[in-house]
DNA sequence: CATCGAGACGGTACTCAGTACCATGTCGAT
DNA sequence: ATCGACATGGTACTGAGTACCGTCTCGATG
């Protein structure tokens, strides 16, 4: 048991002087040496000293990129809307080790870019897959690709930093709640209604039978267009 | 006419040593060089290597929050969809060096990441201005304000680098039409309906008069809700 | 005209991240 | 015992960014 990785010991060791000294603060030569490495064994294990604290986000790429190849799920915006949720999972499974990097990064500009530069990829990710599967061929297509991404990614980070701040106990459901929100934004014809959204028109004549109305009301639903 | 300023010759400079050798294997003595300087004015002039492409985001940022500061608009979500497009002015009077910037960014990953977060210091700024306007009363409101900040800023890169590729003659009503397409997502009580969006739903009984069936349809419009 | 002070510029030397390369030690297989 | 894969360590280098100091110019002032 007093055989920790190398990998492990240079993560404590970085994560130790961070909190002690703060990030700028710590050299790499510091961590390694209180890794009781060198040098150059740190950077065979990390690309960069930003490295120690993001180490895994590019097997979350290719995990999330996989399961949206796979997803059987009936709108792309329902299938982006639950793979993010594997980023979630990422954080939660982490525990106290995020919100230590939560910390860090609130206080230092170049971590929380570099963070932000991640959650980029992912939305990029989102916004190529929405707007393939949705067959760009629209001019406003390609936005709402971009729309629903953006919006689906805010969401996810917005309950993600209420349970790193302590601020949330049941991250799942409220991720939960947050897609809902977001997938009922982008109405789709012939969805269902969504509870609490969309407009009400009531368009009504009484002096006519409902098979001569039929067709006229079919025209309007699938039209989406108001009626006057 | 023989002496522009030693800032711009430094610019001058660092794009045309970035188009000939790209960016990594440009390193600041060769700009400096090339300028006719000394390294330490390039430093005292930019505060990085990075900063010569991106010079004044730092203004714009500020022009933008004086915007909002002084803003009269009806409610937030216009406000900030006008004010982001401050940036996109800021862009098309640059013309040409912007699609320079454009073509750096798009091929190195440095410059990329960095432009990402300075769009997230405006997302930022506008979520900030959102969600104190709103009053982060209810639980719903901060996402919301989140959502809406997210939004609008992808709506503006989405035209933006329409127009930085030349996919796009007329920037300002492109954004003009994203923009609005933008609030039509946000649907607030009382608003008339957005045209093309909202869901119809049609309440239908040919057996009653008008008179008889009013409360109820009165009843259905204030709920909100679907009919059975 | 002499002088003084404020800026702008140049140079040197330093720290530190990241890379390249080579040397060493360990360990299992043959 | 030898060999090869592999993890490690060391040395030396490039290049960004910082600190500090010296020089030059120019306008204001006596």
């Amino acid at each position: 048991m007093s055989k920790p990785t190398a990998r492990t010991r240079l993560a404590d060791a970085a994560f130790a002087l961070f909190d002690e000294r703060g990030y700028e603060q710590t050299t790499v030569d510091d961590i390694a040496e209180r890794a009781g490495l060198g040098r150059t064994t740190f950077f065979r294990h990390y690309r960069s000293k930003e490295d120690v604290i993001f180490p895994d986000h590019d097997q979350l790429l290719e995990a999330i990129r996989d399961r949206l190849a796979t997803s059987s799920e009936a709108t792309a915006l329902v299938a982006v809307s639950d793979a993010v949720r594997l980023v979630l999972h990422h954080y939660l499974e982490e525990g106290e080790l995020a919100r230590r990097r939560y910390k860090l990064t609130s206080r230092v500009a170049a971590l929380r870019d570099r963070e932000i530069a991640s959650v980029a990829r992912y939305q990029r990710l989102f916004r190529e897959f929405i707007a393939h599967w949705m067959g760009s061929g629209e001019r406003t297509a390609s936005l709402r690709a971009e729309l629903m991404a953006a919006s689906v990614v805010s969401a996810h980070n917005h309950v993600l930093r209420r349970w790193l701040r302590g601020e949330c106990a049941d991250p799942v459901g409220e991720v939960d709640e947050a897609m809902r929100e977001v997938v009922a934004l982008f109405p789709h014809p012939g969805a269902p209604v969504p509870a609490g959204t969309g407009t009400t028109v009531v368009a009504f004549r009484s002096t006519q039978d409902l098979d001569a109305l039929l067709p006229a009301l079919r025209r309007v639903i699938a039209d989406e267009g108001a009626v006057g």
